[in-house]
DNA sequence: CTAAATTGACTACGTCTGTAGTCAATGGGG
DNA sequence: CCCCATTGACTACAGACGTAGTCAATTTAG
């Protein structure tokens, strides 16, 4: 459960865009971004380097210009992100989220009550409120 | 899909915290996060003054001091955190959150597979990425 | 009614994140 | 080699949040 630093939502998408592409220059990030957001090639230099100071890229200059990787696995990373926002923006229940996947996936009534009773004993595996 | 203003992780967790006990004056939550995370009373009301400012609470006077309550369904921001979360966070796939439920729970070799195969469905009708 | 305590409006300030400009260093073309 | 384009280091700045102090207004105790 090692403690990782805080990413906000952009730095995420650039570090999943990195991790499913890599290696990638400063460049090759910047001219997707360009198209997708809008983004300033050194809007997206800027935040590589955060991610890099932050320990999630590395770099090696190759042939003259630095070509980053991902450090850890973003698995990780994720696996962090959604446990910190379980906790702290859920307050450690997951409720939320299945009423998300129900609003969301439109799942089959039998789909439904299984989940249901999964979560429930999840839930009490691990004391969150009560499935509203 | 209405869209709700963002909140910080201390912010959420005084809204659920008076979703769940209003109504409450700024003292009644002071006084609960004073001992649960030493927090100053005016840091509290600025918090729940914030969350007046954004929508999450209406308060109104009652014998001297004012009594907050929540406006919305905490669900219902419970939800476009959720939904918000695995848009940004998790570029759409629940993956990740499998990955949580799977290791934070420990589920039984059969939950797994059962819920495997219900993440399957849902990343499907989603269109998210594998689930590796 | 007066003084003490509580309440609440404002102001403040540091950090983090998103976004980007400037400008020097590096590299590629001729 | 020299100039132009690319690259990258630095600087900047606004907005969101977390956190809290100051001080005036309101309540309440005596």
């Amino acid at each position: 459960m090692k403690k990782v630093p805080s990413l906000g939502e952009q730095e995420m998408e650039i570090l999943r865009y990195v991790d499913g592409h890599e290696p990638l220059s400063v460049r090759d990030v910047a001219v997707h971004f360009e198209k997708e957001k809008k983004l300033a090639r050194t809007t997206v230099l800027t935040v590589m380097e955060r991610l890099r100071k932050k320990g999630f890229l590395s770099r090696a200059r190759e042939n003259g210009i630095f070509q980053y990787r991902t450090k850890l696995e973003t698995n990780e990373v994720l696996s962090d992100k959604v446990s910190n926002f379980i906790e702290k923006t859920l307050g450690g229940s997951v409720s939320p989220l299945f009423a998300y996947f129900v609003s969301s996936s439109k799942l089959t009534a039998e789909e439904l009550s299984q989940l249901k009773d999964m979560m429930a004993k999840m839930e009490h595996k691990k004391g969150g409120e009560d499935v509203g």
